[in-house]
DNA sequence: TATCTCCGCTAAATCGATTTAGTTGACATT
DNA sequence: AATGTCAACTAAATCGATTTAGCGGAGATA
């Protein structure tokens, strides 16, 4: 290990970086004390309840003075607790994904809590690989966010927006056929009868059944979708780009339609521009709406009507649910789902249906 | 601790989660052979070359069959190195942090580095904890992001767009001087001399020196910035609302401009909107002009032009550094600046000034 | 036969905390 | 004088790995 200086113990007291550290040993040998008494006495412990008052000030005042500071590594090893959760991603800077790990990461530091995260990028195998060495390194539990993991797994899981029904995995999930209610039913109520749909990439977990609660709340109005009426999203999913692309596809098969569902606000926003550039105008000829609510939505032009899902609430609920279960003070034992509300956002990316000839 | 079963060992071999991992000692006395034995063949130790391949053999086939995965805090603790990296951010469903943070993730990932991520919400004292903490779970070093650090740390630091010189942090920087003139030299070029400024947030690493250079470069071709066209920034920075709020604020300091250099593409999104609600076409009326080429940037209405900067490869350039720092595979001993060049990208939210009475 | 050299392995220390089970001495009680 | 109680601490084990130093035996060499 060439030249590197981590620690500076005994020796070398003004290494490189200045700053040095002390390890609760060599801070009671300054005191005279034991490394026990130390221990107890700045954990608050309660047998350090026939400790004086003046020691723990001698103490305290030396921690401070020679700049003690605990290492976490090792009193993980001891208590077996590390407080570190994983989180696994498809990729961070997709917008749905910072949104819910902005509401796990504000649960989690009021806790105490930190977190590893991992990418998968929509590959299997690396999932894989990265639950392992997250367990590795000893998370006390995991929270995946878009992610579909099969396996029961040796430490509890929340998994935001999964589907699948797991013991030991607890889905927090949107309330998805209110969703569905919801966005047909402001298409239809604004006289819309002809709905395109885009649905999500294969590997997104809420692709399924957001197409199928769409699908059923259409029908339910007499309105079946079209089977040239849907399109579906392909490649990467943070770029608008996907949307375009899948709208272009559903201008090229020639079926007529003046409302377009699409899977997320991303997918909308390319949608949008595939319109105008095929001379639609955007709501006037075509209504789309949209689905997340996130930042850009309400500063897109024209202003994008959308479904509101809960991102921050939803990363927060399964953050504060891992962590209950984790300190034991859940009543019942295991949750299998927990449930999240949408909302519709009516914004001016949708608008009655043209009248003929008007 | 009430009903936890973390690491299942020897007893409980069959405990509520099902999968059950062996520590090291307990896959020795397995094989009958020790732990150090053990060690020495997973590790594929140098050491172990008198071992015969059939006794390697075992090893092997026991640690899968017994399921038996190495526990990274005890190793950690043993090697003092945790392969863990702390991460500061303001916040991460921020755009610029979210692009950079995926550059260094996918340089880290290839490194079999973890990190720990902590968000100070542009709170000094939240930062300065943040940092405690993160050293005491014994990072070997930290990525800051767009976080001012006034301090010399105890372990190596980059700073992704830092400008303070403090000895011990490495500033990965855009070239602002570069990204001025690209900036204003193109709206200069396109007959504007009448350009109104958008300064970022008071707490935003960058916003001094990028108002420092446009100011200089406008200056240099003859038409300094007024400052009734000088808006700023303030609050929190993920919506484009920012934008909006600080141009109302410039038009109604009445001052006629033809374009707007925006901070950054979110708010410059949010100036197209106050500025088409005042009745002023982007382009038509007024060029408006972003930074940083986020991913929202070419699908808005209008495309943004903007002045791109490199955040992935800003991200993976401050990883990269400090892992070849942590390896001492460095030669120079310590860089305090690493460079990036910003590009112009032209789309249409900019245009030729407007001739009078055309 | 004595010594040397490998091979194949292991004992024990260590990293830096926490925690269990005491110990020591002062003083009070009977 | 013997016993008990309490205050103020501490020795040593432990968490699960890594690593240094070295041991016992087989075969080779002198």
């Amino acid at each position: 290990m060439p030249g590197r200086s981590k620690n500076r113990n005994s020796s070398d007291p003004d290494g490189p970086n200045g700053i040095l550290t002390v390890s609760l040993k060599q801070l009671a040998i300054h005191l005279g004390l034991s490394p026990t008494t130390l221990s107890l006495v700045l954990n608050d412990s309660p047998n350090a309840s026939s400790i004086p008052q003046e020691t723990k000030d001698r103490i305290f005042a030396a921690a401070k003075k020679l700049n003690y500071r605990p290492n976490h590594v090792a009193r993980s090893l001891r208590v077996r607790r590390t407080h570190t959760l994983g989180i696994v991603v498809s990729e961070i800077s997709d917008n749905y994904s910072a949104m819910v790990l902005n509401g796990v990461e504000a649960a989690l530091s009021k806790k105490g809590f930190f977190y590893l995260l991992a990418s998968h990028l929509h590959r299997d195998d690396l999932l894989e690989s990265n639950l392992q060495l997250l367990l590795e390194r000893q998370v006390e539990g995991v929270i995946a966010i878009n992610s579909t993991i099969r396996e029961r797994p040796s430490v509890p899981i929340v998994n935001v927006s999964g589907h699948e029904e797991v013991d030991g995995i607890t889905n927090v999930t949107l309330n998805h056929e209110r969703a569905a209610e919801l966005g047909v039913g402001h298409l239809y109520d604004l006289g819309h009868r002809r709905i395109a749909v885009i649905k999500g990439q294969n590997f997104s977990a809420d692709t399924n059944i957001r197409w199928e609660t769409i699908a059923n709340a259409a029908a339910a109005r007499g309105i079946p979708i079209k089977p040239a009426l849907v399109s579906q999203l392909e490649g990467d999913m943070r770029s608008p780009e996907v949307g375009y692309t899948a709208t272009q596809t559903l201008l090229a098969a020639g079926e007529k339609f003046t409302a377009l569902f699409a899977f997320n606000d991303v997918s909308a926003i390319g949608a949008i521009r595939a319109l105008e550039e095929a001379g639609l105008r955007v709501p006037w000829d075509v209504s789309v709406l949209g689905f997340d609510d996130i930042y850009a939505a309400a500063y897109h032009n024209p202003p994008l009507s959308t479904i509101r899902q809960p991102l921050f609430e939803m990363g927060s609920l399964a953050a504060k649910t891992l962590l209950n279960k984790l300190n034991g003070e859940t009543e019942a034992d295991f949750i299998p789902v927990l449930s999240a509300e949408p909302d519709l956002i009516v914004r001016q990316s949708t608008a009655p249906v043209k009248r003929n000839g008007k």
